[in-house]
DNA sequence: CAGGTCGGCAC
DNA sequence: GTGCCGACCTG
């Protein structure tokens, strides 16, 4: 018999894997997966797959037996958060938007109120802090890898780029430039330039901007323009169309119990920037 | 000897 | 139960 082999679609480009069910023996019916890189390497176990590209790809997430990202594995790696573990958010997805990175840095000092009787004590707030968050140079690395699933746990589909915006510095992909961009529209009021500065490209360590993404300077062109407004407009209808949809299921089950968030509309609210 | 297959330990 | 890998089997 032939062996069928498909796509992972959740690794890179050409890897391939292979369900085997076992014929005979106590074991008769259990099945092995197996994968195959590009070059035809063969992997028999996730521990050996992570050896092998663990360095370039998080598995943490990635379910062996099935060849997909799975979401439900995505909170069991994770620190759980204080919200999460108060059972005040069970069964709802999670909102959370903070961007995957230490968001303090003990070694700084940080403002310490002091309680007293006094009250004319005051809380000392240190308005360098919060402009001055320390952060790791190309700190946005750590945004590889990361993806929106659908409700059925299938890897949705990334947003694209215009082809002027390019990556700066070691290892940047697509991907990841997509992520900084994200971030950095979220994060600050300021202007997104990119890296103004020529001699980023030659030695970013020393001349990258941390106020900026790691991305080279861009031009926006009217063109750009035109295709962001066509997507805002098609992504707007799709909620719409979701919304409604949503509407009419729950007036059918009016009578029931509380209803989980639908996940249509996250996301969304990326596409009128760039 | 290489690669496919199943047993069985460890978690 | 089941993931993982040793080791047996077969060509």
């Amino acid at each position: 018999m032939e062996k069928k082999r498909w796509d992972c679609t959740a690794l890179p480009k050409g890897w391939k894997m292979e369900e085997v069910t076992r014929k005979s023996g106590l074991s008769a019916g259990k099945s092995d997966v197996y994968y195959f890189s590009p070059s035809g390497k063969k992997f028999r176990s996730k521990p050996q797959l992570a050896r092998y590209l663990g360095n370039q790809m998080d598995l943490s997430s990635f379910d062996f037996r099935t060849g997909k990202m799975l979401m439900s594995k995505l909170n069991k790696n994770r620190q759980r958060l204080r919200y999460d573990n108060n059972n005040q958010n069970k069964g709802k997805p999670d909102l959370n938007t903070s961007l995957p990175v230490r968001q303090t840095a003990s070694i700084f000092k940080q403002p310490v109120t002091k309680v007293t009787n006094h009250p004319n004590n005051k809380v000392k707030t240190d308005p360098q802090k919060a402009i001055d968050q320390p952060r790791q140079l190309f700190w946005e690395k750590k945004l590889s890898g990361l993806n929106a699933y659908d409700i059925a746990e299938e890897l949705v589909k990334t947003m694209e780029l215009p082809k002027g915006l390019q990556g700066v510095g070691p290892g940047c992909t697509d991907k990841t430039l997509l992520s900084a961009i994200a971030s950095a529209l979220h994060t600050s009021a300021a202007p997104i330039t990119g890296q103004l500065s020529a001699a980023v490209e030659k030695n970013p360590g020393v001349w990258l901007n941390t106020t900026q993404p790691l991305c080279k300077a861009f031009i926006v062109t009217d063109e750009d323009i035109r295709k962001q407004e066509e997507l805002v407009y098609s992504v707007r209808k799709r909620l719409e169309e979701a919304l409604m949809a949503d509407m009419l299921a729950h007036v059918e089950e009016a009578a029931n119990e509380g209803d989980a968030l639908k996940d249509e509309g996250n996301g969304s609210e990326d596409m009128d920037s760039v």
